[in-house]
This record gives structure tokens, C-alpha cells and sequence, in this order.
DNA sequence: GCCAACGTTGGC
DNA sequence: GCCAACGTTGGC
């Protein structure tokens, strides 16, 4: 079992959009970072316990919990000429791009903010805290149960 | 809206 | 393989 934070601007598609899918569960599309890609492919697997992350957000912080419902796919959006996904580089036969799919388990009664964890002695090797850009990245456990604890 | 940090691209 | 130019992310 491992554990995840992704990234998502609410503006764009916040864990409100999340919850309201069809078995509350959406394809996690348009990463284009090969860091990314790589543990969305290589490394999430099925049941794996993921910290949803608001970020340009106000405030930014934990929005709440899901869980990798699908193991990592081709991005098809990256095929798509129409979608702003779209990456010529990548090719149906030798897909660049991979995705998995998400399941809202539940919404935070607040969020737990960025401001928040910064002032948590114990979550100072957070990723997010330290090399922040990266839109899915790896949580312990330790830092995982210990924001689900903020959050509740 | 600004801008620092970081990633990617492409000329050489 | 270096690195300057450029683009993106994301906090503030």
C-alpha cells in the first residue's frame, strides 16, 4: 500500500467536480511532467490512498481522500488535436503520457492548508514542502495518517 | 499579477 | 553535452 498527493486547481476541477462523477470516479488526465507520468504508470496501484491537493487555492491545502481506482493508461487526451492536452510527441502505438483513475472517498470539513503543514515539525520532509511543483507525488504513511487526523 | 523555481527545447 | 531562452507551476 502506498500513499499519494495530487494536485488539482478547484477552479479547474476541484473534489467537489470528484464527488459528482459517475461512481465518483474520473481519469486523472493531463499530467505532462515525465516525473509524474512515471509513478502514475509505474508505481500507483489499485487501493494506494491519495491526498487531494487544491493548489492556487484560497486557502491551498488538503481537500480531502481518494483512492486509485485504475491502474496507469495511456492518456488519450494527448491524441486528441481538439483537447488543450493534446501533444503531438505522443503516439497512439508508443503512448508518452499515462493516467490513472481516481475515487473520491471523502471531503475534509476544512481544508488542512499549506500554512498549516508548514508548521508541523513532522512534515518537513514532505515533498510538498520541499519540491513543491510536482503534481503527484509520494507521501509516507506517517505524513498521511497524520493530515487525515487534521482533516477529521 | 508578480516572480522564483524548475522543466523542456533546441542551437551549437 | 552545454546552456540560454522560453514556458509552466503555484504561492503570495
Amino acid at each position: 500500500m502506498n500513499y499519494w498527493l495530487m494536485k488539482s486547481e478547484p477552479d479547474v476541477y476541484g473534489i467537489d467536480h470528484l464527488a459528482k462523477e459517475k461512481n465518483k470516479t474520473d481519469h486523472w488526465d493531463g499530467v505532462r511532467n515525465y516525473q509524474a507520468r512515471n509513478i502514475m504508470r509505474d508505481e500507483m496501484k489499485k487501493g494506494d490512498k491519495v491526498l487531494f491537493y487544491h493548489s492556487n487555492a484560497k486557502p491551498s491545502g488538503v481537500a480531502g481522500l481518494a483512492v486509485i481506482a485504475k491502474e496507469g493508461y495511456p492518456d488519450h487526451t494527448a491524441f486528441d488535436k481538439k483537447s488543450k492536452y493534446f501533444d503531438a510527441k505522443s503516439d497512439p502505438d508508443n503512448p508518452r503520457w499515462y493516467m490513472v483513475d481516481v475515487k473520491f472517498v471523502k471531503k475534509f470539513k476544512e481544508v488542512v492548508s499549506l500554512e498549516e503543514l508548514k508548521h508541523i515539525p513532522e512534515l518537513k520532509d514532505m515533498v510538498l514542502l520541499n519540491n513543491s511543483r510536482l503534481s503527484v507525488q509520494p507521501v509516507t504513511k506517517k505524513e498521511y495518517d497524520l493530515i487525515v487526523k487534521l482533516g477529521t
